[in-house]
DNA sequence: CCCGTCGTTATTTTT
DNA sequence: TAACGACGGG
């Protein structure tokens, strides 16, 4: 056997081996995955006589894609030829070449959700953008499940008339700006191949084999991107894990793979069950909350490592308490131990409650570091430069026409701004659309004041234009020495010239001096980063579509030692040697209005958190919570109760009523959906006054969010008397008797 | 055009 | 609570 087979184990090897019949390898955490995929590759390539140009591999995000093609490669230097993108990279690279069929310009510029979010704004005059927000979000779902305007099926996601309408209105004006969004980059492909029959027969042919990877995040569009490219004669395999699937909110549809040995008749499905990450205990915490899911393949992972430290509980009684819980554990680990803070996570459901871990770690100079809060591009001023650098590759482009024409201030007014691209809207065809162009028409029309800041607008599109035609840009723009950004080579010099040129630079520059930002420096890390582009408008289209398929920004900041703060989201695929996973309470994780499959959702996300982790795991819970301003009382999250007690070591004061699970094999489906809804209240001798005279049983209430409610329950706790209060939206919640807000208060209503 | 104030509204986010 | 947008006054 080859070297590189030999480190397979025996499930790995077969999935690597395998061919002819579609495969789905379910892979769980952990299992060596990517270690497969990537040996399979080379193995085709070598083995096999696959030629790798006929290889098409597809993953999710552009990080998995690298290390993919990186690691295929290093096994077998052909592997390099094979198409290893992100789906929507592998659209994008589609639509460049075949969009003109269903006429669409090959210089499109992909539109991020923001831009989306622009331009139904402009369609909605009277909403707000938070609507609009609202309207985008439907739309991306609608292309997610494959459905145009027209579809009858549309009203599964919105059943309003008005979103059809919207939908279809913002079709045409993206049809008539000539860009795409996300979704199209999925959606159109397969319209180009369902159309043209001649096309779909070179792709078929070309691609002989088809690997698809976090399979269990793929949506309807691409399952019938897949359908499309697939023949009988094609090898497919795809792989992924039921149990991580996490994007369903993102139009995921966990049914793919599901279905798929119902959708690929004949499939062989191999399981990748041998965990090398985690030690035992962990993986049986995993195992038993997620084993009450119903809609999965169903696995069972097997520790390699054999075992390990039991996983800790903790019950804390509220968040700042968790931040010095944790920040003490940290402290303590390092001081004993010769572990590092780069060891540690700390995973929380939503981002904003990173914010009492940052201040804790900061008062105690505990080094720390925020995944996924960096944002780069949705800053101001890269946003503009975007915008600005879009208008150049496609002068259609209103929404990024918009957003610079008056920036800085040239004097150019909503009114001025509207009418040219009103008149761009209307002008004869060879022009349609075309906003430079219009503006040139336009200008002798216009105030003085308007004229002249528009010519200055248009003079630096126009230079910058010319340097990417010319072919001797480079040298051109380094003899116009730049004053704030310095210029580089290739695109990057242009880029800068570019943003000097059209009062960009300078207007940030302004910006930093007031507010003491870093704005001139992001806009530098930006031109910078095209350095590797040539200094031509194709150049610029690539840089583009590269920044808006890919905003990972791989700074190498890795270098200090630092605990991360990360969403348990963010964490799919990485791994760490000690996890806590904070906020574990109804109502945060999971969330309270989660049911069903989302409730299923949320537990799947629990066992990405706790399979993260390799020797060490913390569960916290806090009593109380602060959320929107508010001090809730929380019970212990769901996912708590389903850990049997032997499972894990507890901390602190277990909440009254708090059942945890029992062993699996002991429950049956009946009684085990009941401990669900097992409330968190011992028997007791029920009080009918709270011990400070406020509340008696019966009262009435009125809370803003949750209605006209009455009080069932008072007990005492740490904190002094609880009252229990039973809305009639259904829902019943715990209060401090003190607890006091402008949108919670006592009505005379008792009884009913 | 800039700034203050008021009101609204709160997940998760590979591309 | 906090952050962001919408709106009105200077």
């Amino acid at each position: 056997m080859e070297s590189y087979l030999s480190v397979l184990n025996p499930e790995q090897r077969q999935a690597v081996l395998h061919w002819g019949k579609p495969l789905l390898i379910l892979a769980g955490a952990g299992s060596g995955k990517t270690r497969v995929i990537t040996t399979k590759i080379a193995y085709l390539v070598r083995e096999r006589g696959v030629d790798p140009r006929s290889i098409l591999a597809v993953t999710f995000t552009n990080k998995a894609a690298r290390e993919m093609a990186e690691r295929a490669q290093n096994i077998d230097g052909r592997a390099a030829d094979a198409m290893i993108r992100t789906f929507h990279s592998f659209g994008a690279w589609f639509l460049r070449r075949n969009g003109a069929l269903i006429g669409l310009d090959s210089n499109f510029v992909i539109y991020d959700d923001d831009d989306t979010v622009t331009l139904l704004s402009s369609l909605m005059p009277n909403a707000t953008r938070a609507e609009a927000a609202k309207v985008a979000h439907l739309i991306a779902r609608a292309k997610d499940y494959f459905l145009t305007p027209e579809d009858n099926q549309l009203d599964l996601i919105d059943h309003r008339p008005q979103f059809r309408k919207l939908y279809a209105l913002y079709e045409e004006r993206l049809r008539s700006i000539g860009n795409v969004d996300f979704g199209d980059l999925i959606k159109k492909p397969v319209e180009i191949l369902r159309s043209f029959p001649e096309v779909k027969q070179r792709f078929q042919d070309r691609f002989q084999v088809i690997l698809v990877d976090e399979y269990q995040d793929s949506n309807v569009a691409q399952f019938e991107l897949l359908k499309e490219l697939y023949t009988p004669q094609t090898y497919l395999c795809v792989v992924g894990d039921d149990d991580q699937s996490i994007y369903r909110f993102r139009g995921a549809e966990v049914r793919n793979i599901l279905e798929f040995p119902d959708r690929f008749p004949e499939t062989d499905l191999i399981r990748l069950e041998r965990n090398y990450r985690s030690t035992a205990p962990i993986l049986a915490v995993a195992g038993t909350v997620v084993d009450n899911n119903r809609g999965r393949l169903g696995k069972t992972l097997h520790a390699e490592r054999g075992d390990g430290k039991l996983p800790t509980l903790v019950f804390l009684p509220d968040q700042e308490t968790e931040a010095s819980f944790c920040a003490e554990l940290i402290e303590k680990s390092l001081q004993k131990r010769s572990g590092t803070y780069a060891d540690w996570a700390i995973l929380y459901r939503t981002n904003a409650q990173s914010l009492t871990f940052e201040t804790e770690l900061l008062r105690r100079h505990i080094p720390y570091k925020v995944v996924g809060s960096l944002k780069f591009y949705e800053r101001e001023e890269i946003k503009d430069a975007l915008a600005l650098l879009s208008v150049m590759v496609n002068p259609r482009d209103e929404i990024a026409f918009k957003r610079v024409v008056n920036k800085p201030a040239r004097g150019l007014g909503p009114v001025t701004v509207d009418k040219i691209i009103e008149a761009a809207a209307h002008a004869d065809s060879a022009l349609r659309g075309n906003l430079l162009e219009v503006c040139r028409r336009l200008l002798p029309e216009l105030s003085k004041k308007a004229r002249t800041g528009l010519e200055g607008f248009l003079a630096g599109i126009e230079q910058g234009r010319l340097l990417l035609n010319a072919e001797a840009g480079e040298s051109k723009v380094n003899s116009i020495a730049s004053e704030r950004l310095t210029a580089g080579e290739g695109l990057s010099a242009l880029i800068v010239y570019i943003l000097e040129a059209s009062g960009i630079a300078e207007y940030h520059a302004t910006e930093d001096e007031i507010a003491g930002t870093q704005r001139l420096s992001n806009l530098q890390e930006l031109a910078n980063a095209a350095s590797l582009y040539p200094a031509t408008g194709e150049g610029l289209a690539e840089f583009l579509e590269h920044i808006e398929l890919d905003r990972s920004m791989e700074s190498g900041e890795e270098s200090t030692d630092s605990v991360t703060l990360i969403t348990v989201h963010n964490t799919k695929g990485l791994e760490f040697r000690k996890v806590i996973i904070t906020g574990l309470e109804q109502g945060v994780f999971p969330r309270d209005d989660k049911q069903d499959e989302d409730l299923e959702e949320e537990r799947r996300l629990f066992y990405v958190g706790v399979t993260r982790a390799m020797d060490e795991l913390y569960l916290t819970t806090c009593a109380l919570r602060r959320m929107y301003g508010r001090t809730n009382l929380n019970q212990p999250s769901l996912f708590l109760s389903e850990i049997p007690l032997d499972c894990v070591k507890t901390l602190g004061t277990i909440p009254r009523g708090f059942i945890p699970g029992r062993k699996r094999d002991s429950l049956g489906d009946a009684e085990k959906s009941d401990a669900h809804l097992q409330g968190p209240y011992g028997p007791r001798a029920p009080r009918t006054v709270s011990s400070d005279g406020r509340w008696r049983l019966g009262n009435g209430l009125f809370h803003d969010d949750y209605g006209y409610g009455q009080v069932v329950g008072i007990t005492e706790g740490p904190e002094g008397p609880l009252i229990e209060a039973q809305f009639e939206t259904g829902k019943r919640m715990r209060f401090l008797s003190t607890y006091q807000s402008g949108r919670f208060m006592r009505i005379e209503r008792d009884g009913y």
